[in-house]
DNA sequence: AGCATACATGTGGATATACGCATAATCGCA
DNA sequence: TGCGATTATGCGTATATCCACATGTATGCT
């Protein structure tokens, strides 16, 4: 539908959002306060634009103990799983974004993330989680 | 760079230009007032979603007589072409998109286009138009 | 020059989006 | 129940975006 690709596009039209998802990408699944903490951004701030990504239907979360997993949506159509594959391959290339990856594994490896570490199964990035 | 990926998807994220790439894609190249007609829109509306999409990387255009020609910018970027990719697609199953192509062929086949029927083909043009 | 066609742009107002700050809601635990 | 940690949301304001109307610009023809 054609509503539904503009969502997807004006979901990702966004540098925070576009950073996010990369993470997510990277790690899997992150909590709210890793990505808080990997942007350095103030926590509404990064749950704002959590919750226009899970609108636009490119993330879901689910509740673990006190904080709130973030995750690639599973089973993304067609159109959103090319629309991130440009994004990725866009992704290896860009500074910022790989700066944010390096920045949150050094976070994690150095046990200053709160879910990463004892969550993250991380599967490819369609796979995973079905349902 | 990340800054013209979210110039790209943004300059997608709006349902008018991407009717317009739309139609630019299905036909190779068209003039203003072609698109204002298939898209039965007022021109300065045409005029500046058609700006946009030139200054996100979109398009690319060119005198030709009295009309400008938009078509698709040549050599895309990478980003850019996955991108397009995903649309395309999504544009083969979505029922306002195909009828816009259906409705730009009627009217060029009716002859009510300026461009499209003396222009497209790269062929010889023979002059004027016909009946 | 005068006129017509095609296209671009200036402008104002409506609407959407983003941000910062404060506050609510949820959970785990003592 | 109270408290700390985590996350979400209400709200006012700044900013961006979109649209419609009018005007300006470029080209072609006579």
């Amino acid at each position: 539908m054609l509503t539904e690709t503009i969502e997807l596009l004006r979901g990702l039209g966004d540098p925070t959002r576009l950073r996010l998802l990369n993470l997510l990408i990277h790690k899997g699944e992150l909590c709210v306060c890793d990505l808080e903490r990997a942007l350095d951004a103030d926590q509404p701030f990064i749950s704002r634009h959590l919750a226009n990504l899970k609108h636009a239907g490119w993330v879901r979360s689910r509740r673990e103990r006190t904080w709130v997993i973030y995750s690639l949506a599973p089973n993304l159509p067609e159109a959103a799983r090319k629309i991130l594959d440009a994004v990725t391959f866009e992704g290896e290339h860009d500074e910022v974004l790989m700066a944010d990856r390096r920045r949150l594994d050094g976070l994690i490896s150095s046990g200053t993330c709160r879910s990463a570490s004892d969550l993250v199964p991380l599967g490819p990035i369609n796979g995973g989680i079905r349902e």
